[in-house]
DNA sequence: CAAGCTTAAATTGCATACAATCTTGACGTC
DNA sequence: GACGTCAAGATTGTATGCAATTTAAGCTTG
């Protein structure tokens, strides 16, 4: 699938990484010259990087004005979310149809990775919790499927990103735990009950978090109007 | 959504057309050089166009090799449709919840200009067949869920154009007209067993004409194994 | 001192040049 | 005549240069 030259490649999915793990906020500014700089390559290469990413809805390039890690609107977050509860429900109720030893062996792997990332405070933890759904869209064994799970769920983690507490991984290894389990005892009404929930869970810790609901100037220097603190 | 430049934005659309309207069938060589001279710009914006449509999935790009019209293997054919059947019942669900007025009205008027492109034997039919069935995703109001529509419907045109007959219009009419029916009566059964069947239609269009099911040399060339004809 | 104007610096848009790689077809050998 | 070799041509990979646009700063003015 993923193609071009190898070099633009590495720098397309050196961005990505960096976005997912929240390394690369919302709203940062991505100057072709100095990504170029940092990856020892012409501006030529990194703008390839940046319209890839782009199609992935992880950055926003504005003509003229260069190119900037993608800011979903709250109104975005809901849409997304939505979406996604419903093809990850698709993922969920072609598992439980026939679900391997290997598969459950490779999901559970993953989940250790995931507890030993997490206990490291490793930045590595964000991302490997979204990995973990894409593993599951994986073992599906439709490339379609994989790759519509992929974007949304890069998606999701960029709005975590904006909307949730800096660092808080995107999800809950127990519920993780959990779906495993009902996906191996082939408890379909459980495994998608699951689901649900965990994803609005994830989705609520966008919500009750306002830390930037609305980059609203005014209410942000309402805070500032006290001599200090 | 879009961004990019304007120019680079008209090749990509442009050649995005085409394709989908199986004016460039798939296989087809693209050359950054005769993209350029032909849209009388440089290399430089026909290849940032071309890797655009690779992250569509409508092109392929091999490293040193060029750009071509994607040929989706049968396998991915059902993938594809597999999940766009998932993804439009989301949108008709949706849809029954509330239609309005204006949706139906909007859908009829479609509905008429694919009526007059079919009688006028316009290759604009088969990319309107198409578009209708993005339209129905924007009635629902969901960016997100549109964008998805709107990349597997592209996909399904390409794997019908690659298997199906040529020039055959994607969908029949027919099936349209019932479904914006069944939609305007909020008879949500009805109209989602009607997409079903209509998806399968559309699917069995390819699956039943095996034109070039394979491109399998050996039985090609069997064909030509006696003198002549 | 706020608001507008002017200009310099930074950044992107795009074409082009050169290197690297692939494709071809001619040529010679078996 | 099939097959392998090799050079010429075609095509892509990538850096760089110049023009155009945006941004920022400084300066003037009411």
């Amino acid at each position: 699938m993923a193609t071009t030259t190898t070099r633009s490649d590495a720098i397309y999915a050196s961005l990505r990484r960096a976005i997912l793990e929240q390394a690369l906020k919302p709203g940062t500014k991505l100057p072709e010259d100095s990504i170029g700089e940092t990856f020892g390559v012409s501006r030529t290469l990194a703008k390839a990087a940046l319209v890839r990413l782009e199609g992935d809805g992880l950055v926003e390039i504005r003509p003229n004005r260069g190119a900037a890690v993608a800011m979903p609107s709250f109104a975005e977050a809901e849409d997304v979310f939505a979406l996604r509860r419903c093809l990850e429900r698709e993922v969920i109720e072609r598992l439980c149809r026939r679900m391997s030893k290997d598969a459950i062996d490779a999901l559970r792997s993953h989940v250790r990775e995931e507890e030993r990332a997490v206990r490291a405070s490793s930045p590595r933890s964000i991302r490997l919790a979204g990995e973990f759904h894409i593993l599951l869209a994986e073992l599906t064994g439709s490339t379609e499927l994989t790759g519509f799970v992929s974007r949304i769920v890069s998606r999701s983690s960029l709005i975590l990103a904006r909307f949730g507490r800096p660092h808080s991984a995107e999800c809950g290894i127990e519920e993780h735990i959990g779906l495993i389990e009902a996906l191996a005892a082939q408890d379909r009404a459980r495994a998608v009950r699951i689901m649900d929930a965990h994803l609005h869970a994830v989705e609520d810790r966008a919500n009750t978090d306002d830390s930037g609901r609305e980059p609203d100037v005014g209410a942000i220097l309402s805070r500032y109007l006290s001599p200090t603190d």
